[in-house]
DNA sequence: CAGGAAAAGTGACTTTGTCACTGACTCTGA
DNA sequence: TCAGAGTCAGTGACAAAGTCACTTTTCCTG
């Protein structure tokens, strides 16, 4: 359970918005929860103290794409962006970890954006972040190769000291918005150069520098 | 050149703001030319009055996507984004059609965004609605055919009246993304099946009911 | 009307996505 | 302890899309 101090470090605005009532009630969800279905409309603004959600879109196929995460410190776009127009959440999005948000009521959070201008910057904040990312992952995606991709994935998700990575293939595929054999080739691929490991819902980085490598100059 | 009554009915929330003395001064930008710059900084944000920008993300390889488009009474939420957090320009805008709009200064645009709330509501609505748009355009490049994608543009851009596009294959495909072989192939098969008639830059729809009919059901 | 630029076509090849499987591992309860 | 039932991963064949290196066609324009 985070202390009021904590919450106060990861939301500076919270107590010159009148909003510091509510940081005393949190609310927990447990992982594999879904936090927000397409369509929803909410009566709450959340905003996260501790765990992560998962921001998904899925395609009529059923295949995912993972378009973003929220981190303790954040707040969901979409979200906000729901109800600050009055429309239905535009994706899904399901607790990665234990989530301790402070829910605040969507009456209450109109009238202290209209009042305070620290939370009206990090709301704007929030918009461009998520924004750029976006952008981003519409250029990931449309120009970048699988390969590029999935590597980065392992890069980013692992470290020297920490060169494992418990994801299954089907994970990983729906975070890049691929499908299981795509990326279960190209790990295959991967673990014939000797540059990783595989074994059952694990990748293991056995040479991290070959990896690198692979990636286009920059 | 638009009059004044037809500047506040696409902002009406202009003469609110105290922001009414900048309808009168109109830029104009020329079709073809860059408004924006990736990485650029803004002195002004443009409300457009009349014409239309393409907001285009561009890889590395070359390859562009056509994220958006500006129009009448609508601001690019990339330019707000960046001015509210300092940020630099995540992309590139082109004029498409020669475009007249309202520069206002970015110190003149903070002000008022603090004053009112009808231009909070503008900037929010901006947001919301652009956000929406991206995260289906994520979903069309990760997921669609390039056929579907490509038939849902000729429809969109024609009509039983006026059946005839005039773009060049080059152009569609930097507007889906893709590449001009593509493109020139999946349009020589719609013309080998007798759905559309190809000429130098221009591709007449001779039959929209087949290819309606190509598109997943819905 | 020649010559150059822009637009479109082509074929060979690679990468990615899809389908329909099979095989391997792991857990749980009888 | 071992027998299924899931879950996870591998495979081969094929279709769709992207890339490369051209050639051919069309349209200006001087």
């Amino acid at each position: 359970m985070p202390t009021p101090g904590e919450i106060l470090n990861l939301f500076p605005f919270f107590d010159e918005t009148g909003l510091g009532s509510f940081i005393g009630s949190v609310t927990k969800i447990p992982a594999g929860a879904c936090a927000f279905m397409e369509g929803d409309y909410s009566i709450h603004v959340a905003f996260i103290a501790k765990g992560a959600l998962r921001v998904v879109k899925t395609g009529e196929s059923g295949r995912e794409i993972v378009l973003y995460k929220v981190l303790p410190g954040e707040s969901c776009i979409l979200q906000l962006s729901s109800v600050l127009s009055g429309v239905g959440y535009p994706a899904t999005a399901i607790v990665e970890h234990d989530v301790e948000a402070i829910m605040v009521p969507v009456e209450r959070f109109k009238q202290s954006i209209n009042e305070s201008q620290f939370l009206r910057n990090f709301v704007y904040g929030s918009f461009t972040k998520r924004i750029a990312w976006m952008m981003s992952l519409i250029e990931e995606v449309a120009f970048k190769r699988m390969d590029v991709r999935l590597i980065e994935l392992l890069l980013s998700r692992t470290s020297p000291e920490q060169p494992e990575l418990n994801m299954t293939h089907e994970r990983i595929a729906l975070e890049l918005g691929t499908a299981r054999e795509v990326i279960s080739r190209l790990l295959k691929n991967l673990e014939h150069d000797a540059l990783v490991e595989l074994a059952r819902g694990k990748v293991t980085i056995i040479n991290r520098n070959g990896l690198d490598a692979i990636l286009p100059d920059r």
